[in-house]
RNA sequence: GGCGGCAUAGCCAAGUAGCAAGGCGGCGGUCUGCAAAACCGCUAUUCGCCGGUGCAAAUCCGGCUGCCGCCUCCA
């Protein structure tokens, strides 16, 4: 495979080669104590991006996604909110892989959770003191920095430089201020579990460093996270990783840039972020996706309701594009042999380049439009679902009832007007429509009945039934377009 | 103070040495009962500023300015 990974250990875009079958990928997740955020779906969706054109090319993939449900903050929010702590970091899980489900981010194979994995923890500590990168301290343990010669190479900071601008508390415990938490004693009320240095919890760091090695070996092949993380947690990770075994740790780090709201970064701490939660009620998966996959992934991204405006136009010439494909060829097929696979496929091995992978997706529309084939179709469908698009069949699997209902008040009206013989020709239709249409069907059968009637008022020229159709259809929904005399296509108003 | 990133049209955004992808918006056109929609065409002689290297620079080097971030919890 041809993939270039922006590595942010060399600092350089580098050729990947994975070490194995599969490709085994962990991501840093979020620490659970409040709500995910847009900047979190950004990460998860890097992830997806990334095992999707793995996929692509054939390969498996083993992916971890951690849950660190156990810090400082979540035992603080136990306190403010009065909830136990595995509650609140369960209710904010759910919520993220909701979200995430919705997205059609595609899933990890395990989640695995920090306060699940307390004996891997311990015994990874414990290895790190008997080789002597960390002490012991009443009950703390901390790994020290300066043990490690490299310390600072992925974050491209030393231990000098920060030193100097230290705004790291001094802990009376510390040999230095730049040593790293491995296990934190438990003050009274806060939750703990047993080890060799008395009762207490593990510091941020290791239980990526644990479960890692637990799940995907000493050694794996792509960490991901958002570029907040590379210093201190991933750099940390690395240290304690590499201290312990002697071994490479990750051996690809990509990192995301992340997510801006007024110009700062968006960040839970500070309050200063959008729910997912609530971006889901304004916009499509779809939407949201286009509005990530428009940037590429290591670049800022501003998070704004016009940018989203912005993808959902940006989309809507996708989907009318095939829409009016299946519309001229009836449905799209697959296509082994897509156009523009050679593009496409540069743009993406290119660091996951999905800006201009999709640049030629857009180049492929203006093809499809100009000559009008259902190949170029079926190529514009394969991108699109590879990039994790839903393309569904607008409308067809939702129930029929209420046009239905419109059937019946057309059907009253043309017998108000004495138009007896077209309200015969309807049931014929109708009957014949319910032998031949299983339920998903139906609707589209339906809709396509009155928009036939419609045509007909059209042709002569009873405008005033034809608007009274559309307008029945428009409060359920459907927009219809005249696109002659006799062909009227629709659409859902829905985002 | 130390370290890092970014700056490309009205807006968003690729491109990182060889004639500036793409999207949104805008303008013009085709179509049309109306309304849309769709499609077609046009929309940066120039890439924050100043110097330098090269036959050739948005792209490399040096300096400057502006914005964002990390060094404390963060995707």
């Amino acid at each position: 495979m041809a993939l270039k990974l922006y590595n942010t250990l060399s600092g350089k875009t580098e050729n990947f080669q994975p070490l194995g079958d599969p490709v085994k990928i962990y991501t840093c997740g979020l620490t659970v104590q409040s709500e995910p955020h847009v900047g979190h779906i950004r990460a998860a969706l890097v992830r997806d991006i990334l095992m999707r054109w793995f996929g692509q090319a054939g390969y498996n993939v083993l992916a971890l996604e951690n849950f660190t449900d156990v810090d400082d903050k979540i035992i603080e929010k136990q306190k403010e909110q009065k909830r136990d702590w595995r509650m609140i970091a369960q209710d904010n899980i759910d919520t993220y892989l909701w979200a995430c489900d919705r997205l059609n981010i595609k899933r990890a194979n395990f989640y695995p959770r920090a306060s699940q994995h307390m004996e891997e923890i311990i015994d990874l500590v414990r290895r790190l003191i008997d080789k002597g990168f960390a002490y012991e301290k009443k009950g703390d343990v901390y790994f020290s920095v300066r043990m490690l010669p490299d310390y600072g190479k992925l974050s491209k900071k030393s231990i000098d430089d920060l030193m100097v601008g230290a705004r790291i508390a001094p802990t009376e415990a510390k040999d230095d201020p730049l040593d790293f938490t491995l296990w934190k004693a438990a003050k009274p009320g806060e939750p703990y579990w047993f080890s060799p240095w008395g009762n207490g919890r593990p510091g941020w760091h290791i239980e990526c460093s644990a479960m890692s090695m637990r799940y995907l070996g000493e050694t794996f092949d792509i960490h991901t996270g958002g570029e907040d993380l590379i210093f201190p947690h991933h750099e940390n990770e690395r240290a304690q990783s590499f201290a312990a075994t002697g071994k490479p740790f990750a051996r690809y780090w990509m990192h995301n840039g992340w997510v801006t709201l007024t110009g700062e970064k968006m960040s839970k701490s500070t309050g200063h972020y959008t729910p997912i939660k609530e971006v889901l009620q304004k916009y499509s998966a779809n939407v949201i996706r286009m509005f990530m996959l428009k940037t590429h992934y290591r670049k800022q991204l501003s998070y704004d309701d016009e940018r989203l405006d912005e993808a959902r136009a940006a989309l809507s010439t996708i989907k009318t594009y095939l829409d009016n494909a299946t519309n001229k060829f009836g449905e799209i097929c697959e296509t082994s042999k897509p156009a523009m696979l050679g593009e496409f496929t540069d743009a993406m091995d290119e660091d996951l380049n999905t800006s201009r992978a999709l640049g030629v997706v857009y180049e492929l529309i203006k093809k499809g439009n100009e000559e009008d084939t259902p190949e170029i179709a079926a190529s514009v469908k394969y991108y699109v679902s590879l990039l994790g698009f839903v393309v569904e069949k607008p409308l067809f699997s939702e129930p029929h009832k209420d046009v239905m209902a419109i059937v019946t008040s057309v059907r009253e009206r043309l017998a108000k007007e004495g138009m007896t013989d077209l309200v015969g020709e309807m049931a014929g239709n109708f009957l014949d429509m319910l032998e031949r249409s299983d339920a998903s069907g139906l609707r589209p059968a339906l809709i396509n009945l009155l928009l036939m009637i419609r045509n007909r008022f059209r042709r002569e020229k009873k405008y005033e039934l034809a608007d009274f159709i559309r307008k029945k259809l428009l409060k359920i929904n459907i927009i219809v377009d005249d696109q002659s005399i006799d062909v009227s296509t629709y659409r859902s108003n829905t985002k």
